[in-house]
DNA sequence: ACAATGTCGAGCGATTTAGTCGACAATCCA
DNA sequence: TGGATTGTCGACTAAATCGCTCGACATTGT
């Protein structure tokens, strides 16, 4: 039941997009440095979130990524489900999933599909922007730095 | 984000064993056949779930498994939780996690956290009767059989 | 004794995860 | 123009996990 660790590199990469955000691109290396993630698997992530339309990037000396869209209107959910595929617990509850006999049989669904009803819907209701404030908030407040 | 087939095939095997509650045990055979399990795979999970006193096994013939408790008293969330170990969706929900700085980078933290507690919260609240209940209506409503 | 069951652990092929690496493309600057 | 600097893309891989199977063994009823 665990997130890999795209979604979880790839929010902290758009974090701090969000954070320069209007600053023009950021190269990778600094993303991956003060996000700690590793720089040739960001690489893999960034286009996954190229392709889905969150980040635009620029080749050449001074090029970089930024964010395609303000921070405001990134959804959470949108984010996730790019990076991770579906992010239903079960087989039965996948978005195109055919109806079978197979999961006639499946005797949890009733209570997981409430329950991925209200995770999307919460992931849904938080974006970029937000992210971004909380981890404002929590730096701010968290050991300081030593520069 | 999946639950594995554990969490699915044990769940199945614990309604069987509640729809014949107090009835002696069922061979391990006529779970797996009715509920559509390997059987030599079942028997893995049978071990975990008697481990942790969810199930009682008989050997010999007119051996098999059973309930060790109610299944009114069984909740969801346990069963799972026996079958998949822990449901955290990031390693920085687990339990008895050390909270280093490592965590400090975790950005998206909070929403999960939240998420995390209403599932548990709600997988807690169900019962192995009322699973077993669902399963009646729903194979009740169902396909006929053929006998 | 023997047959029918459950118990336990080793092992295994396929898939997924979490990356690395290298060749290539674009761009800027001198 | 040419080289330095960045991003782009795909092949490759080591390790872990998943979803099992199998075989040796323990227990119990007849």
């Amino acid at each position: 039941m665990r997130l890999s660790t795209k979604g979880d590199y790839g929010v902290r990469a758009l974090i701090e997009l969000a954070l320069h955000e209007g600053e023009g691109p950021v190269h990778r290396a600094e993303i991956a440095a003060r996000r700690q993630i590793p720089e040739s698997y960001l690489d893999h992530l960034l286009a996954q979130l190229r392709r889905d339309g969150f980040v635009r990037s620029t080749r050449g000396p001074a090029g970089g990524h930024e964010l395609a869209r303000p921070a405001s209107e990134v959804r959470l959910l949108d984010v996730l489900e790019s990076l991770e595929g579906s992010l239903a617990p079960l087989g039965c509850l996948e978005d195109g999933e055919v109806h079978s006999e197979q999961h006639v049989i499946c005797g949890q669904q009733w209570v997981w599909r409430e329950i991925y009803d209200a995770m999307r819907a919460r992931l849904a209701s938080v974006t970029l922007a937000e992210l971004l404030e909380r981890d404002r908030a929590r730096r701010g407040r968290g050991a300081s730095y030593s520069i």
